[in-house]
DNA sequence: ACCTGAACACCGTTCAAGT
DNA sequence: ACCTGAACACCGTTCAAGT
């Protein structure tokens, strides 16, 4: 559709692909403008600067995972334990390359930009609040299921940044007992 | 003590620096060599390229955390149980900024470069061996000190890349309760 | 409204030349 | 052995000028 005149969202959407591919340093205002065959002049028409390109993608990132956790919270209210299960594994042991690149990016860049550590923080009281509704659902008490949320969370997410090329299969073992350990039974 | 003379390692200690301050994009060749009070020329003469310098960074934080890992090793036998409690609130309580800042530019790097993940690979093989000896210490048996221990490590390494600013004491409550549940009783 | 083209500063890299 | 100085390419940024 871009046929001609490009919009600030095609940057974007070009910028959100090389960020997961390239990382941050792949986000070259020039480099991009070559891709979308203009020069980098017409960049800085759509841009402040590179920053406010950051900044945009920042945004995108935000919006979206707040979206998909509300996506996850129009699931079915009962079947919570299984979604609890669905959870776990999509985000620790299925993690797409894209995401995690951009979480790992997005996280970098969160220790020296104000801007995106609210950003972080935001979507991690969303995914939060999102596993904690799963475990009331399932039967766990207030604070049960708030201390249970939080540790699927920061499971999943230190499990999906670790490398273990050499022991997946054991890996994935620890992970069901530990999906146990943690959406296990209620009254525990 | 670099009077006259810069030795590899002065560039490699200030590059750890700056990695943990700015990040992978602090690190220069013009901006070290300024800070340095060399020409960048300066720079060629010791490392191959840029990439030279950040393998380099990457052996010195490889071997600098399996060091940690023999450390903790050397710990009394007995106390395992507190020792525990001791390696969860380091890592994920109190981690320090810079340790964090350095983990998160590795591991970004490590989804591009089959060296860092290499390197990577091996520090969380010796974490999760160091945490599941401790397990073992504890009274724990073999598949539960395996499974307690990648959990205590994804959970610590995950809390420690979150941003819980508007959260600091409800977050550490839940951690301690975590805890409890981790490294609790050798029967459950 | 959207883009080009040229200019400038900064930085990675090379290398001949200095001490 | 270690460094300088100059050169070149690449890229971020600006801006007057084009359509």
């Amino acid at each position: 559709m871009p046929s001609r005149g490009l919009d600030r969202e095609a940057w974007v959407r070009l910028a959100v692909d090389i960020l997961a591919e390239e990382g941050l340093a792949g986000l070259r205002v020039e480099a991009m403008a070559k891709r979308l065959g203009v020069t980098k002049g017409s960049f800085y028409w759509h841009f402040k600067d590179r920053q406010a390109l950051l900044d945009a993608v920042l945004e995108e990132w935000r919006a979206g995972r707040i979206q998909d956790c509300q996506r996850q919270a129009e699931v079915s209210p009962d079947r919570a334990a299984e979604q609890l299960r669905h959870v776990m594994d999509a985000y620790a042991i299925n993690p797409n390359r894209k995401g995690v690149m951009i979480e790992l990016a997005v996280r970098d860049w969160a220790r020296r930009d104000k801007a995106a550590a609210a950003a972080v923080e935001e979507v991690d009281e969303a995914r939060r609040t999102n596993a904690t509704r799963l475990f009331l659902a399932a039967g766990f008490s207030q604070d049960q299921a708030e201390m249970r949320a939080l540790l699927l969370y920061t499971h999943a997410f230190g499990l999906s940044m670790m490398v273990f090329e050499r022991q997946v299969d054991a890996v994935a073992r620890l992970h069901a007992a530990i999906t146990t350990l943690i959406a296990g039974s209620p009254q525990s």
